[in-house]
DNA sequence: TATGAATGAGCGTTCATTCAT
DNA sequence: TATGAATGAACGCTCATTCAT
């Protein structure tokens, strides 16, 4: 997966691939038809944690709608900028229009998914008179999108301009639930 | 270009450029170094409308901070889904990493500028009273995230669930502005 | 074997060998040093039941010359085109360069043996006068030459002109003892 | 050619071929579209002079019909111990059943037209009483026998026994055209 | 300046052979 | 004795790059 997020698809050799993994190039064929079946499995795998995040974290009861966003988006972006997660999103992005499997499994998995979630919280925030914006439940995409551009943001121009993807998105989330008094 | 978006850096065979473009293979080298500056020139000269787009929209005067965010963002939209401009931006998302001089002049040429841009008009909002929320001024990224979102979506999953970027980036200003009264 | 006709020595795998042979690859190697040896020794393996036909069938005594050779060239014909038989010598014309050892052990066995016994057939024919031509000892290759041809002749032409192998054999012996007269 | 006499096809590395024609690995795939391409038009292009010995011949006039088969065959037997021509034929007879193309056009060719061929001849010497037999002429396979059975001795078995190729085809006539009075 | 045939390093894939179990 | 996962050398084929014309 590394060699693959590193080079992207039609950069990366089996020989790395293999050495990288401990494993002689044969061995990969023992497992995998080619190249390509090999990259769409370690995607699959790869997406898997993903969509138990986004399953995993959901009803944390009691609080605020505006909370659990909060803390979903803290766990997502902390995922993204600890882990290489963020870079899977970019490789997907990346690839995804050569390879419609792929992108396509992505949403399934993921996207559609994490929109379903979105949608169900702000729809929550508006029954509950957290959100206002009424029209906000048919774009859910805005929700996460301050979240999609810190993944990018940090692959590409973090080290032109560092930015605090958490402290964004807060700001983010006042423009959607009213500014929190400053305790 | 249109290959090199097609297929990726890496994928994309001199071959066919040389044939798009209705001139001998050899005759690219006698213009670019090789394939790398090749892509790279051609990325540069691919970013030089995005920069003039911004730099020729700034102040349409009279109207108010809103309409003018969303003048621009309409005619970003328009062109986005309309030319490849969209498919340029991925382009650079998904070789940004390995070609860190374009990742570099995207950023120089048209983020910091693109970002400059919103954080005025957004502190002007901010002096006129139309945007409520001061932090916003700190994350100009928020103002053009949706927008960012609806270019990578096109291109993955329109056709999975077609994306009405106008209207969203409505919802989005609504946010930011405060909700219009429908007149 | 199977294989090794359909496809030839290089393009065998001995994945399919060992598939057809119902064991593992790795047992091929407890029995044989490598494909090389497994090669020839099918070859020889399959070569007995060729040399036992010639052993088996010469004296049958009392008929006539003619009738021996063509009860024989009857019985090789009969096999060669009913079984896989025809194909081994195929096999053998087209590997023997590139396996000296297996041409020469098909010499030893097979092509000397049978010419002797064509020479012993023919001189007796010439001393009971059933031949007239006295030089045809010393080329015995002559007598054989169309079953060869008819050997050959099915596996590559067959399908463009079917050939009455032993039709063409009674021809071929009739110019030799002389046309019969049909009964 | 030389490297697939030596090896077959599948033996053959297309390095040993392009060293061998004193060229690049990458220029034979300018002029062929892969390794069997190449050898089927290479068996195609070594088959056309073989052609037109069969066609260069045919009428020497004058003379009686077995001095013309045997003018032929006295061609053809030199040509085919002389020059790799019998390794061709070896060759075809090798690869013929995975190559049904190049069977095919062997057979249209060379066979059909050299069998053609045999069988005017044979026809011609019936109709001058030369030849006695009349079924030969359904089996014009039989004329040329003797001389395929040479080729194929020549490559196997020489080294063992060598063959008088020539003086045994004289034999193989005079049972066709009766023994001739030596002079 | 333009061409495109030629090059050869490099890559994906195969498969004979080995060896721990 | 038998297995079959693992190996890695070797091969077919591609394609960025060169250069004689």
């Amino acid at each position: 997966m590394d060699e693959f997020i590193a080079r992207g698809f039609a950069a990366t050799r089996l020989d790395d691939v293999a050495k990288r993994a401990g494993v002689a190039k044969g061995t990969i064929y023992l497992h995998f038809k080619d190249k390509e079946a090999l990259f769409e499995e370690l995607i699959r795998t790869a997406i898997v944690p993903l969509v138990n995040r986004l399953a995993g974290g959901p009803p944390p009861a009691g609080g605020s709608v505006r909370d659990m966003v909060e803390g979903f988006a803290r766990t997502f972006i902390h995922e993204v900028t600890t882990t290489r997660r963020g870079d899977i999103v970019r490789l997907i992005v990346a690839e995804g229009p050569r390879f419609p499997e792929i992108a396509d499994f992505y949403y399934r998995e993921v996207v559609s998914k994490g929109l379903a979630g979105m949608r169900a919280a702000i729809s929550l925030g508006i029954a509950r008179g957290e959100i206002q914006n009424k029209d906000l439940a048919q774009f859910p995409q805005i929700l996460i999108a301050p979240a999609m551009i810190a993944v990018i943001w940090q692959s590409l121009f973090s080290k032109h301009a560092p930015l605090d993807a958490i402290e964004m998105f807060r700001v983010h989330l006042d423009l959607i639930f009213g500014e929190r008094r400053t305790t």
